[in-house]
DNA sequence: GCAAAAGTGTTATCCCTACACCCATGA
DNA sequence: TCATGGGTGTAGGGATAACACTTTTGC
């Protein structure tokens, strides 16, 4: 087979997987067992195959090493500074991703003993340059939750508004209007009642709602 | 030294760089002196070096195959389909870059004799999936000159607000009303008057402003 | 009946859009 | 003096932001 003459990095590709849980924005890490930088914490992620495509990378590392799969997944940047990696040039095309809490389902896998969610705000130390990754993911987020639907991820097949506004609330760190955040998500035209309430508490009940085309990302206002 | 066991792709920089010229999006193409594609036209851009970040391997692309430096760059996207080149897999990070009409001095260096600007309305047939490349990069273009001033990147040391306006109508491919054009760009508060005014045929002449912090990206509105 | 969250409209403000005329110059 | 692009302000409309009370339930 032939080669262009010229160096040959290792690539891999690191995903950032975010949910929403307990108030807070979450993402998953992986304790490394192997060296370079074992026994810290670190992204999911892993070498290219030889014949797979980015994409089909980041969706196959995410499932060997969570055992997490099906969800919305995004290119985000690539990372190659030489010395990244202290061993061989490795460049990663960062990836992020997210999932509803209601998933949650981690299933530790071969090469990653424990995967565990930590609050973006309270990280451990990481391997690599993973917090840049998580920093340059959060601050993407953020930014499309302006001008996208893509917070509809975060959700469960069935939420109600007030859960909605919460994720907004915690991703965007400020409180927002009930009335006006109602009145701009149903706008969006991508909501949809379904019949049922959620009985939570001595209090009314809340309408659940549900995507109605699930997976799909608009782009509004 | 140390050598991960996975496989290892080629990888490049490709570097889609647009200037406004003749009332016209432009893109340079180089044609491609070996195979494969030989003599097609292709993007500026090659291999990352061992020791060499990504960026400075686009700034380096650049200037060796056109002789331009200096310029605005943007990481857009990575592409990485295993077929994208007939050869071998090579993985490919493709930038952006952005540089005022005026600045206009290509130099075709070694390994592209031919290197020309194109329209993007009018490209030729393109080397492995450039076309994508820089269609992808036209979208995020447009979409940037909405809420940033990364237009200015393309705007010689002076200019009028004119040839600014034309600017944007171009890339938008609609007309702009001049006075809430002016109002908006003003609004920004990154350009400044020169005393300067540009005379320019048979009609009062037009103030010349420059960019108060060039090279600086605002996100605005 | 009381606590607690769900649900709902109106008004004021701001921003964006539409729009037309005078100015300075060269021929 | 005329043709050409440069330069300027205002008014109306639409969208956003601020704001408070009633409803339904569990205890």
């Amino acid at each position: 087979m032939y080669h262009y003459p010229c160096p040959h990095p290792a690539v891999t590709t690191d995903i950032a997987l975010f949910t929403v849980q307990q108030q807070q924005l979450q993402v998953v890490l992986i304790r490394r067992e192997n060296p370079p930088y074992q026994n810290q914490w670190a992204l999911p992620g892993g070498f290219v195959d030889s014949e797979e495509d980015l994409d089909s990378c980041a969706v196959r590392e995410l499932e060997e090493e969570t055992g997490i799969s099906g969800i919305y997944l995004e290119q985000l940047y690539t990372f190659g500074q030489p010395d990244r990696d202290p061993r061989e040039r490795v460049i990663t095309i960062a990836y992020y991703a997210l999932m509803a809490a209601s998933q949650l389902a981690l299933r530790p896998a071969s090469d990653a003993r424990t995967a565990a969610w930590h609050p973006v705000t309270d990280l451990p130390g990481l391997a690599f340059d993973h917090a840049d990754i998580i920093a340059l993911a959060q601050q993407r987020l953020a930014a499309k939750l302006d001008y996208s639907t893509i917070a509809f991820n975060l959700m469960p097949p069935r939420f109600t508004l007030s859960e909605l506004q919460q994720v907004y609330e915690i991703i965007r760190n400020e409180p927002l209007d009930k009335r006006n955040f109602r009145k701009r998500v149903m706008a969006y035209d991508c909501l949809q009642e379904t019949g049922e309430r959620r009985r939570n508490g001595s209090h009314r009940p809340a309408m659940l709602y549900k995507v109605k085309t699930p997976g799909q990302l608009a782009i509004v206002k």
